[in-house]
DNA sequence: TCAAAAGTGTTGATATTACACCCATGC
DNA sequence: GCATGGGTGTAATATCAACACTTTTGA
């Protein structure tokens, strides 16, 4: 019985679906193929995993090689291998999907991405391989995320207003919230702290400014947290 | 620039976890391994992905050769590929979970099976590899799951009764259920019919016989299905 | 004084839980 | 006639969606 494994192995990749959010639309980070197959077509960040590297770190390691977006949160979405899928071999992806406040993220392209670019969520140019399917589920995984957990606190400073925190969801969900209900809702979780501060220099009335408590948070996920907006 | 993929490629594989329920309790589907490493231990079914198959034909064709359990229903759960979670090799691993009705399947070993068994999913034995960690998140997803859409028909005869279905919620969630407020909400979900025939030959007053509307449940799907036990 | 966003409560409708007894059947 | 599971309703409570006006601030 041999003592080592003998197959025809498939190439394994990591491709990395990053949501931006500014004050308006929920953006995918994308870049343009320098090399063939699919020269010059969008795709997602993503490359061959390394030898001595687990799968996470090879997501944030090819998302900062290509894009220089670096340091963010992802999560695994699922692994696409369909014999098929890469025209020239078989290569099997895990992908991962995150989200960032887009702009503290300036992408430049490098390594080999001829460009790179946010394009709205809900219309990308056509992508290359797969990757328009892996949008799409990641975006039907964020959305089902944020109802289940408060995400988005990494996209706002530390310190942050209600509103911002709805435009959020407002965005990812696409759709709008009630401000009454959501402040109701969010607030009677436990997770945020009040603060006494409020907002400077604002040509309206000064918001109030909260902050994310982590440690009530985290106390709150044993227990099996459930935020529904 | 190389036309082909030049790396050190990892080893491929799937894994698969299949939940198994008779009347009592959940229970996983384990093989003992015959061959090194963990040689006698127990773990799941699964192996390498062949160059022509897709990642879920490979985790059928690999769960019935090695415990002749076949046509499972299974869905992709997640990746693990830390380096050393297997200690000859970077291997990669693609799971797969899935649940069926114990008594429809009669494993038998084969293949690099020494043994073929079923275990509470509760309390296995210690496992090869990292496939405790794999079963663990299988369960809380198949939990999860049961919870967002009616599972658990494909378990049941063609018609079942009330009673029999609650049993499965019971098992899986492992804590028993309201039995009226269980049937107002499953009957209220619209994606059952019911049939004019009862039981037969039970030691006790018949029970009426229900089958799954799967042209309701697709429709009701669209809008977005959720149940909630 | 105007524009812009912050902040705040109530109500009616709906959903959820908890709970106990009689019914039909086969043995 | 008894053991076994089948079948049924209600009341108390909690949750949810919908909704409009006043306040503060800077320009």
């Amino acid at each position: 019985m041999s003592f080592t494994y003998r197959h025809a192995r498939p190439a394994v990749t990591v491709d990395c679906v990053v949501f931006g959010l500014d004050d308006e639309l929920l953006k995918v980070l994308l870049i343009q193929r320098d090399r063939e197959p699919f020269a010059g077509r969008w795709a997602l960040p993503g490359g061959f995993v390394e030898a001595e590297e687990t799968l996470a770190q090879a997501a944030q390691r090819e998302l900062t090689e290509e894009t220089g977006v670096a340091k963010v949160y992802l999560e695994q979405l699922a692994s696409f291998g369909d014999p098929g899928r890469d025209p020239r071999d078989r290569v099997i992806t895990v992908a991962y999907y995150g989200l960032v406040r887009r702009l503290d993220h300036a992408p430049r392209a490098a390594s080999d991405a001829r460009a790179v670019g946010w394009f709205p969520a809900s219309r990308c140019p056509p992508l290359a391989f797969d990757h328009g399917e892996i949008v799409a589920l990641a975006r039907r995984r964020l959305q089902a995320r944020l109802r289940e957990q408060p995400v988005g606190f990494e996209l706002l400073p530390r310190k942050f207003t209600l509103s911002q925190i709805q435009g959020v969801y407002e965005a990812v969900l696409g759709r709008p919230l009630d401000k009454r209900n959501f402040r109701r809702k969010l607030l009677a979780t436990g997770v945020l702290r009040e603060l006494a501060e409020t907002q400077l220099g604002v040509a309206h009335r000064a918001a109030r400014l909260y902050q994310f408590d982590a440690r009530e948070y985290r106390a709150r996920v044993k227990q099996g947290f459930h935020f529904e907006v």
